[in-house]
DNA sequence: ATGTCTTTGATTCAAAGA
């Protein structure tokens, strides 16, 4: 099973290449956000021309997640409401379009758009470490449930400092405060490991290249697409690799796609051995 | 340092968000 996901900046203006990307790359699922469209206008027909599924939580201008998938994905949930009806806060903190999964073959895909929080200063960050305090009451739920959990997204957190193109200038601000390290920190808990790291220890590996400043062009980025795994999957996982081709291209997204193989469903028992 | 890109909404740009 392959899972990739990607920030696209806008899933109108970057069709053509997702779809290209698509094609090239043959995920079974792919995990959108900032899509930025309400779903009254999301692009359905284009990916079902290229035989994919579309499960969407979008809004117009700002955030917006999907799940463009293979196979029809089960048991689709939106927001955190979802699994947290009585929490005093979910309901709020889903105004904003940035949670979406689904089951596939027994795993649950969990697609995260984490808000920015623009700077310390701005009152987006304690949105931001709100949102993420939230975020560990619905996985304390979703791990109830126990389904293996594959959760991806733009956490726009660089958790460490190899995360972070220039630890000394940039740690201990927006997206490397302490403050929002610690909550993400606090909701992987024990049970979810970042799988890229497993394949790649090394510094120097980014999946988000600011436009401004000429980052890209001078390999400037931070590593703020994570994909996460539960224990079950992490053992069947094959590889993690951030591709960074689309960045490139000519109007690329600000991120490139993050993607991970998976021998899942695990191999049967071969009961031959056993036959008479 | 206010850089660059996307979207919107009110009129060919400016503001907001990232």
């Amino acid at each position: 099973m392959r899972i990739a996901s990607w920030n696209v900046n806008s899933v109108r203006t970057r069709l053509d290449q997702v779809l290209a990307w698509l094609q090239a790359n043959e995920p079974d699922v792919l995990c959108l956000q900032e899509t930025k469209v309400s779903d009254d206008l999301f692009p359905l027909q284009a990916f079902q021309e290229i035989g994919y599924h579309c499960a969407i939580s979008g809004q117009k201008a700002y955030n917006g997640v999907a799940l463009i998938s293979r196979e029809p994905l089960e048991d689709v949930q939106v927001g955190f409401e979802a699994l947290l009806p009585e929490d005093p806060q979910a309901p709020q903190l889903s105004e904003q379009k940035r949670v979406i999964s689904g089951l596939l073959d027994g795993v649950r895909v969990l697609n995260l758009y984490v808000p920015n929080g623009s700077s310390l200063k701005s009152e987006k960050y304690p949105y931001k470490l709100e949102w993420l305090a939230c975020l560990q009451r619905y996985l304390a739920v979703q791990e109830e449930q126990g389904d293996p959990l594959c959760m991806v997204g733009d956490f726009n957190i660089g958790l460490e400092d190899r995360d972070l193109p220039d630890p000394e200038r940039l740690s201990g601000t927006i997206m490397a405060s302490n403050p929002e390290r610690t909550a993400l920190r606090t909701a992987l808990g024990d049970r979810l490991t970042d799988v890229f790291r497993v394949f790649e220890p090394s510094s120097g590996h980014w999946s988000w290249w600011d436009y401004r400043s000429g980052a890209w062009d001078r390999d400037l980025g931070w590593r703020i697409d994570h994909i996460y795994l539960s224990e079950e999957l992490l053992g069947c996982a094959t590889g993690c690799v951030i591709d960074k081709q689309p960045r490139g291209n000519v109007q690329p997204s600000d991120h490139a796609p993050v993607v991970v193989n998976l021998a899942w469903p695990p191999e049967e028992e071969d009961d031959d051995e056993s036959w008479p």
